[in-house]
DNA sequence: TCTGGGGTCCTAGGACCC
DNA sequence: TCTGGGGTCCTAGGACCC
């Protein structure tokens, strides 16, 4: 059996928790610069707050309902999903972290679910002060059924789902839209061949699942019928991609700007790395227009940079990103994002030498470990590249953000007696 | 004025190899 | 008249996840 512990609207639960007084009262989270909706508490739900809404389009009905708006706080989250993975951790055996508040827990072994589950539930709340679901069944795709029931219609907040009379009754009246690995164009082309429910899915000729959905959707059929395909995976591979893109909070046009925010995400990207103690050879950089401004000339643009020996050093890798992007920087238009992605990731320790290497290695290496551990104790981007720049103008907008309660010094709460 | 930021996997088709 | 069979690698695009 397998547990799926999924958070309950997790950064709404995240920004409660320092705050009492907005329990059951609607909280939104928005996104970076303050953009759209990407959370919402059960109240927030209840009045019709769409998920992936733009924030400028639902300003009324924030204001008519009270509504409690929060710019994301993702060092918050991050530090509350750690929390929340730590307290799993001390209950089971084996655990992946599936996302920033999911993971599945193997309760192959557990005696008795329901219980361990309550268990759990019980542990996190009362440790970190974050809800949580609990679905339990013989697989991964199982689990997450039977999440989604626990999380919509029972009081504990846990189901287990193991007969199979429960669990073709769970999948009659599972819309298939809703099950995990099937999106918005699946299920349009299902629903047009009279597919409707989970139930409706599993039914279906496997040959025909394979030709029509890939063996993706063959294997979440197989999980769905209770043969395991996705065992738990303890330990994450290592990344294939990193990539650090942002919206900018305002317009921008100039080269001199968009070189500041390239090169600040080239060298997120370069810590990245060193804290996956990986190391990359090929630079991407992309840079974009508003696609939402049909008055502007629109445009995109990306180019790759090859090079010859795999590094995470903060200066090369933003020098190679400032040369690509003087290639693809087009003067005259308004810019609204741009990134840069770190691909061909080999470990650290497998990198193949160049002949021809100019750069001190062992040196830099040393440099790069300096800056990380002065950062970590006195804070991001103490030390960091003068390219980067200093006013930053071009930075997220972020109006409503909370206090990093846990992670910050100065944002320690204060309690006056 | 204002619409996020990360990732993964799979497939088809083209170019190339022997 | 008639033109094989087996591969790999790369890329773009599509689908999905949170």
């Amino acid at each position: 059996m397998i547990a799926l512990a999924d958070c309950n609207n997790f950064y709404a639960s995240c920004e409660r928790v320092f705050q009492p007084k907005l329990e059951q009262k609607p909280i939104v989270v928005l996104s970076n610069n303050d953009g759209c909706v990407i959370a919402r508490s059960n109240e927030a739900k209840k009045i019709g707050i769409p998920m992936g809404a733009p924030a400028f389009k639902m300003e009324e009905l924030f204001e008519n309902n009270g509504v409690h708006v929060f710019s994301a706080n993702f060092a918050l989250y991050g530090d509350f999903s750690q929390r929340v993975m730590n307290t799993m951790r001390t209950e089971v055996s084996a655990m992946e972290v599936y996302s920033i508040d999911e993971s599945f827990m193997d309760f192959s072994n557990v005696a008795l679910p329901k219980e361990k589950a309550l268990e759990i539930r019980g542990k996190v709340k009362l440790w970190t002060g974050i809800p949580i679901s609990i679905g339990v069944a013989p697989t991964k795709a199982l689990a997450k059924v039977a999440n989604h029931y626990a999380k919509k219609f029972t009081v504990d907040g846990v189901l287990v789902l193991e007969k199979a009379s429960h669990i073709s009754r769970a999948l009659k009246k599972l819309p298939v839209q809703d099950l995990w690995g099937v999106g918005k164009r699946y299920a349009k082309f299902l629903s047009q061949r009279g597919v409707v429910t989970a139930y409706d899915l599993v039914g279906l000729d496997e040959g025909w699942i394979r030709r029509n959905m890939t063996v993706g959707g063959l294997k979440l059929v197989q999980e769905l019928k209770g043969v395991s395909c996705f065992a738990i995976q303890e330990s994450s591979p290592r990344k294939k991609n990193i990539c650090t893109a942002r919206s900018f909070g305002r317009k921008v046009k100039s080269a001199c700007e968009l070189k500041e925010a390239v090169s600040a995400y080239a060298n997120t990207c370069s810590e990245k790395l060193r804290a996956e103690g990986s190391c990359a050879s090929l630079i991407t950089v992309f840079l974009a227009t508003n696609p939402f401004d049909s008055s502007q000339p629109q445009y995109g643009g990306s180019r790759k940079i090859q090079l010859s020996t795999p590094t995470n050093d903060s200066l090369e890798i933003v020098k190679a990103a400032i040369e690509t992007l003087k290639q693809i920087y087009k003067p005259g238009l308004i810019y609204k994002k741009a990134g840069v992605v770190v691909s061909e990731i080999v470990p650290e320790n497998q990198v193949q030498l160049s002949l021809f290497d100019g750069v001190d290695r062992r040196k830099r290496k040393c440099l790069m470990n300096s800056v990380d551990q002065i950062n970590k104790r006195i804070g991001k981007n103490k030390v960091r590249l003068a390219v980067q720049g200093f006013d930053r103008k071009w930075r997220l907008k972020q109006e409503h953000l909370s206090p990093c309660y846990t992670t910050r010094f100065t944002d320690l709460l204060t309690v006056s007696l």
